[in-house]
RNA sequence: CGGGGUGUAGCUCAGCUUGGUAGAGCGCUUGCUUCGGGAGCAAGAGGCCGUAGGUUCGAAUCCUAUCACCCCGACCA
């Protein structure tokens, strides 16, 4: 491509509205431009590298004999009514009326579209198992879209959709799209981790996502130092303590602790650490009523644990200040286990201390030396809490560490949530009618390049890696309009670079090259060739990998630039 | 959805407190000189100051409403 023709459009200045390094570089380039909140266009520079990705995922998920196919972005009111999910997505998914004043939603996801179709479509176990993907347009109307198109509303998506006759070949086809992802994420030259996590609104049994670990990551990811668990924090597991609670050692006590409430101010009123106490949190039941969560002093409440305890109510709603007082006769801030007058459930971590300290049920007191089932019943204990960096990994490997992540996959085993709410059914080799076993597989193309480059930039601009860079090279003629030696160096190796088959743009723009070596470290071309008078007359190019400290001179071959490409 | 903030030239912003009819840098056009890390000089083009009301002799500036966008939080197949 000749720059000259190619319309690209760079700015020095960074634009006011953007945070994250990915989105200022994608502005400064040409990649994008916004529209609206939420709303980008990809310039034609943009769109080559989004199309590299489409590709590497394409040929991937069709190595992996999945079929792809296009569904309408627009989507009639009934399906969605069909599977419940018209009234649980909420403001989240954009809704509208025809001329016939019929509703629609424009699809966020595709579950039940491609449900209508398999039902339509499938009779037999014998044209099992199969497995649709798409690439397309998602839009979903997010509260707060921010981070470029890292968290935009519309969006491209790939999402892949299989149905089984049974679990175990759900399974297998699960494992069968995670080694595709892990071909994709490896072949888009990014470091990246394969977390457990929450499978969340859409339901389901297991789930993992895939990672680009990158400091401006929305999700928080626990990962074993030494070991292979990694697991999103939302669904990081913390396993109750090895050891046996100490004996009780001290007696129990009312102490005085007047106008303090918070864990923080009885620890340091009294003394105490703060992994030396107990709180009690309280919430909504799931019959109705009130139920106490006790928990380390420490230590924070999992809210997506929380729902899942069957006594729990979802979602999850702290108890009105009034509903506590009534209950317990005191304030928010003194609650502690100790003739608690509510089912309590205590995670692992509080139920392991002995001798604590915790609200006394009575204003502006505490108790200490309290113990479990001494001073108060032995309570039920579950998983409650979020991971704390340094707790050991439930894999008995390592401890935990965090780091940020930027979720660019997703891949679930769905079960029978959607097929049955749809009623996908076939009939099995005995002749009987079965409710198939269904997976979703996700990966955010347009999400990706921004993921890409927040792991791979400078200060001078993006750094591509070859897999998905606009071009892989650049020509950098110096003094092209002046000299003709130049000039004829340069299109001659534009040709045959072209004719080769490689993606080379030639920057015939006329520019100074200092103009030009900006735009080519902006846009995150990987190879440069710098073509001038000096570099001629030794039959030489200068060549320079954007990674690289200083360039190199290389004979003046087309063979010798294509031996540096494949280096 | 709650809290905070911003809308002035294509972009980044100043001007607003204390009302008098609009500015800078970058970019753009033309010419000359330059030409290995975003050149210099000169001359230009470009804005109903987000929108609608109101106050005033007079509003970018004060008031009201509204819309858009941004940030923090909550939320997130």
């Amino acid at each position: 491509m000749r720059l000259s023709k190619f319309s690209l459009h760079t700015t020095k200045e960074t634009p006011a509205d953007a945070e994250v390094v990915s989105h200022q570089l994608m502005l400064r380039a040409g990649y994008i431009r916004k529209l609206g909140a939420g709303l980008y266009t990809w310039l034609p520079i943009g769109l080559r590298t989004l199309q590299r990705i489409e590709t590497i995922v394409r040929e991937e998920l069709d190595r992996a004999g999945a079929l792809e196919l296009l569904m309408p972005s627009v989507h009639p009111a009934e399906l969605w009514q069909q599977s419940g999910r018209w009234q649980v997505m909420g403001d989240e998914m954009l809704r509208f009326k025809d001329r016939h004043d019929n509703d629609f939603a424009y699809g966020p996801t595709h579950e039940e579209v491609i449900c209508h179709h398999v039902r339509q479509d499938f009779r037999s176990y014998r044209q099992l198992p199969v497995n649709f993907y798409q690439i397309q347009t998602k839009f979903r109307d997010e509260r707060r879209p921010r981070f470029g198109v890292m968290r935009s509303r519309e969006f491209i998506m790939k999402d892949a959709y299989s149905f089984h006759l049974d679990a175990s070949d759900l399974a297998r086809e699960y494992e069968n799209m995670r080694s595709a992802y892990t071909r994709i994420f490896d072949r888009l030259g990014v470091d990246y981790r394969i977390v457990q996590a929450d499978s969340g609104n859409i339901g389901g049994s297991r789930s993992e996502e895939f990672h680009i670990l990158a400091g401006s990551g929305e999700d928080l990811l626990a990962v074993s130092d030494t070991g292979p668990y990694a697991a999103n924090v939302e669904a990081a597991v913390c396993l109750p303590s090895s050891s046996a609670r100490p004996a009780a050692g001290a007696a129990m006590e009312l102490v005085s602790t007047p106008g303090q409430k918070t864990c923080e101010q009885v620890s340091k009123f009294m003394n105490v650490a703060l992994d030396a106490k107990v709180k009690l949190l309280v919430v909504k039941g799931a019959d109705g009523g009130l139920v106490g969560i006790a928990l380390r002093g420490d230590h924070q409440l999992n809210e997506v644990k929380a729902i899942k305890h069957p006594l729990i109510a979802d979602p999850l709603q702290l108890a009105a200040p009034e509903d506590v007082q009534q209950a317990f006769n005191c304030e928010v801030g003194y609650l502690g286990p100790v003739n608690c007058p509510i089912p309590l459930i205590a995670d692992h971590a509080a139920a392991a201390l002995a001798d604590f300290v915790c609200g006394a049920n009575q204003n502006d007191h505490h108790l200490k030396g309290v113990n479990w089932g001494r001073d108060c019943a032995e309570p039920q204990t579950a998983d409650l809490r979020m991971v704390c960096e340094g707790d050991a990994s439930p894999d008995g490997n390592g401890s935990i560490r965090f780091y940020r992540g930027i979720e660019g996959g997703h891949i679930f085993q769905l079960g029978r949530k959607y097929t049955e709410a749809m009623d996908v059914k076939v009939l099995d080799e005995s002749g009987q009618s079965v409710t198939l076993e269904m997976g979703c597989y996700g990966i955010g193309i347009t999400r990706l390049a921004a993921a890409v480059i927040e792991q791979s930039y400078d200060a001078n601009g993006i750094i591509w890696p070859d897999a998905i860079a606009p071009f892989q090279v650049i020509i950098c003629p110096i003094g092209m309009d002046k000299s003709d030696a130049v000039r004829a160096a340069a299109e001659s190796l534009y040709t045959d670079l072209s004719a080769a088959g490689i993606s080379v743009a030639l920057d015939d723009r006329g520019n100074r090259p200092g103009a030009m070596f900006a735009d080519a470290d902006l846009i995150g071309i990987p190879h440069r060739i710098v073509i001038g008078d000096k570099g001629l007359a030794q039959q030489q190019y200068e060549y320079k990998h954007r990674r690289a400290e200083k360039a190199e001179m290389i004979p003046a071959s087309t063979a010798a630039v294509v031996e540096k490409l494949g280096a």
